[in-house]
DNA sequence: ATTGTTATGTTATAACATTACAATTATATT
DNA sequence: AATATAATTGTAATGTTATAACATAACAAT
């Protein structure tokens, strides 16, 4: 049985590791997902998640495009912005805001509101799962009725801290 | 003296109430802050500040050019960006980066990690102090070093929630 | 066979942002 | 005051990110 890493997806993130066995866990939690979901992955809906989940980085959407089009996809603009907003929509995907680029969801299947710690030195990108209580904030003190929020740390990770000077 | 409103910007940004008393404090604190710290505030910056505290709805750069350019000033993409860029660097506007607009900052002088509450139906935003002490979440606990976040929360405000439907 | 539906393909363009360099203005120093 | 220096502003061109608009393909359900 392989470890879920949902539960500290920063380790694996930030620190060396056997990466098939990351990506293996995000293709059975997407399949499970999607089956459990009724969702059409389609080839070129597999090929973006593919994508997506072979490192932490997240991707640009022109980065992908680039990819799809060296292997073999068709790539123009709204070919990437289409899949990504359908993957975005059912939850597999999230957009990084401050970076104009796209992860892929690291609790698909758990709703929850993501927010991301991002290591400004490798590039690197963890997911943790936030919370939808947020019972005790300000806004819902106010009666701001919450949706969804957008939530990024950005730092250095502790191997980049620990590689030298920053 | 004008009631200080950074203990409740929130109410502000999504009640009815008499601008002009906000205006009044964002300008004064700018003012003092801007004073204390040597900053250059040059007819061109001061405008685009004036600007951003017409109202409590962030506005895009190509917005802002607009603005400048029917009030007389020049109005080439770099202007605008680089005003930005300026106040941003000195903590007198922030960026909402997923809206790609930026606002005056609710808090000038107060060292502060800017949280935002955005209304999706009004477009009002309302800046919430955040804490700089992270020290119980988890990134910290696992050695990543912040340096900065970014937080916006989506939603409905109150006064929308009443107008009727969502 | 026709219609409906979902997904994909393509062109053009909108929206957001930066580079590079020139001109001007402010400030400090002689 | 004259000059050097740095900071700011002006402008053209370009780069990057995202969407609109329209056309087609693939397949299922009448």
């Amino acid at each position: 049985m392989i470890k879920n890493l949902s539960t500290n997806n920063i380790m694996s993130s930030f620190q060396k590791h056997d990466h098939n066995i990351c990506s293996e866990h995000y293709k059975l939690s997407i399949d499970k997902y999607c089956h459990e979901n009724n969702l059409q992955l389609t080839p070129l809906r597999q090929k973006v998640l593919e994508i997506l989940i072979r490192d932490h980085k997240p991707l640009g959407a022109y980065e992908i495009l680039d990819i799809l089009s060296k292997e073999g996809f068709s790539s123009s603009p709204p070919i990437a912005y289409r899949v990504l907003d359908f993957l975005i929509e059912k939850g597999l995907v999230h957009k990084i805001q401050g970076l104009n680029s796209f992860i892929a969801c690291a609790y698909a299947g758990c709703d929850h509101i993501p927010a991301f710690v991002i290591c400004r030195k490798c590039d690197n990108v963890a997911e943790i799962k936030g919370q939808k209580n947020f019972s005790k904030a300000p806004p819902v003190a106010l009666d701001f009725k919450i949706e969804n929020a957008m939530i990024e740390i950005l730092g250095i990770c502790s191997t980049c801290s620990n590689e030298g000077v920053a």
